[in-house]
DNA sequence: CGGTTTATGTCAAGCGTTGTCATATGCAGG
DNA sequence: CCTGCATATGACAACGCTTGACATAAACCG
């Protein structure tokens, strides 16, 4: 095949100066319509092809965003890529989709290797990333502007987009109470997310408003995923008096319970109610399908890199809507203990 | 914020030539040992990170890669996308994620623009990209080099990783009719997969070897999401004599067919088998778990970066693994019409 | 008609790296 | 001791684009 067509093939066959070309490269001001279509038609001719390189290396904008997560869930990794990307490819933006693991030693490294070696722009950064020293430090060294997703800490460091988990608990949890539950049980997320705590919070508040004591032995420790789910229904199920409902902080740890309700052959949601958190696609996909919070994950992502496109400063909340599916239903009368 | 260290500020720290520094850079030998080590150091202190931008430019690898996807299931994409970054990531290399809509009038197109602008040293394609004529055509015009994780078409064309599809099909109806099922419906995979004929070629074999007639009532289209899946069960469960097992071209339509069956109160697995096909993690996530078809994605994916980055041209196949879990049963005794 | 705004061009420098070619040293074989 | 080869290092141009400083020309305004 033939070589790449450059800049200066670009001028020649429009019949302009390679600065012309340049300036509507850059969407410059000051360049006749009729000479843009000119060079339009040109660039379309020979397939022209700016070259990222030599555009970063000259100094300007790298036209490149680096999304660096943490990948737990996949289904919400997808959701958050998705976002990013959508918003991304609508401005003819490059995304490099970055995972690495927040526990690493070198964490802070790798991502001032990746910003010194791809010179990005700017960077999305989603939970728990969010909340990563490291990084944060080495994002501040660099000088890289960056936007949070969900952050649960040092708010004033960069722009953020979030929901208000504490909020979406409690909805959640009263919801529950509503329906007629008084020992609902709680299994908390992954102690490196923030919004674990909050999620926790929510739902303490609501049992308060609600007059329900609190009871640390309806509580579980989880990290977000399946198997954690199970282990914690393990445990509630083999209380003396279990929960006539259970809220898991994610919709995964959600299916632990449900798969753990049916294997012990209950009758779901009558003998157990289950609620989830995130609405990612496994709430509809389980059986019973899940009543959970959804976590407009995508329009986070999406609104995120907005907000790092346009280079305000700003928080933004976005709404949370609590999903009603089929998990859900009033409490069995107590069985007396034969 | 000091600028960025680059080549001369280490060779001068270093006390050496530009040049030297970049042998070290790219492991040239006739580097002496010392020299080696003076560099290095200086390196570290100056924290330099060679820019990929004027490397590229100078004419040299990039070493980047790119994964071009076309997401369908999450989960698939999760462990193709963790496959290649983890192989990636052993050689030092950048991995550019990167999705398209196979049915875009300009795929061609974007495909162009990514190697052209990127610079990418070479592509992995995961299916159904794998046989989307406009991207392999602009690949092959652009002379870069790519790897196809379970091609349906044009083996020639490029090295590949794929694992037995067909024969996997085989396996599983082998299994529900060993069993004692002979009642096997078949929800097809999305036609954009070329797996999909293999899946069901194979299920037929299975069928003809065991001596049952194939009846085009038992097979359904799907397309690979939970809504196909249920539209077919709906199908299925309508018929006036239905099957004893349906065995779903992947895990995500088994999942739609175990709702429908749940919503019509059905005692699973007892009065319907289901299997699916890929082991995602929601086979583990339904209930009852689902007995499926592992396919090793990771590896799958793993492999093809290897064969990619090794530049041998090859063929590898991939074995896959019948898992057993819960959701099959011998099929009950056909109950007479009231 | 003079002054401004708009539109385009010329030229040179620079971005950070690698390839080519040249040079210098060390060492073995004759 | 000289030749030849392997080893080790350096000088310099080139990659494709942007940018800034200037220069010039046309179009517009009052």
């Amino acid at each position: 095949m033939s070589d790449r067509a450059n800049i200066r093939d670009v001028a020649a066959r429009a019949g302009v100066s390679v600065k012309t070309v340049s300036r509507v490269l850059n969407r410059h001001p000051y360049v006749r319509e009729t000479t843009r279509q000119k060079i339009d038609e040109a660039m379309r001719a020979l397939d022209f092809r700016p070259s990222i390189a030599a555009r970063i290396l000259s100094g300007a904008k790298s036209n490149q965003l680096a999304l660096i997560y943490d990948n737990h869930s996949p289904y919400y990794m997808h959701q958050v890529q998705t976002g990013c990307w959508q918003r991304c490819h609508e401005e003819g933006i490059r995304l490099l989709a970055q995972p690495v693991i927040v526990t690493d030693a070198d964490v802070g490294e790798q991502v001032r290797g990746l910003i010194g070696e791809t010179h990005v722009d700017g960077v999305v950064l989603s939970s728990p990333v969010t909340d990563c020293d490291p990084v944060l430090r080495a994002l501040e060294a660099l000088g890289t502007p960056f936007v949070r997703i969900s952050p649960g800490t040092n708010h004033a460091m960069s722009s953020s987009v979030f929901m208000d988990d504490g909020q979406a608990a409690d909805d959640i949890t009263t919801y529950l109470i509503n329906r007629g539950h008084r020992r609902i049980a709680f299994i908390k997320g992954h102690p490196d997310h923030m919004a674990s705590d909050d999620r926790l919070f929510g739902y303490r508040r609501a049992l308060d408003r609600a007059g329900i004591r609190f009871e640390p032995q309806l509580i579980a420790e989880g990290s977000f995923d399946f198997d954690s789910g199970c282990a914690a229904a393990e445990l509630f199920l083999g209380l003396a008096s279990p929960p006539t409902a259970v809220f898991a902080s994610n919709d995964d740890m959600a299916a632990g319970v449900l798969a753990v309700a049916h294997g012990r052959g209950m009758d779901l949601p009558a003998e157990l109610s289950v609620v989830g958190f995130d609405d990612t696609t496994l709430a509809r996909t389980v059986w019973p399908p899940l009543t959970t919070i959804h976590q407009p994950m995508f329009d986070l992502a999406y609104t995120a890199t907005s907000l790092l496109l346009s280079g305000e400063f700003e928080h933004r909340r976005l709404d949370h809507r609590l999903v009603e599916r089929a998990s859900v239903a009033p409490p069995r009368q107590r069985q007396e203990n034969p």
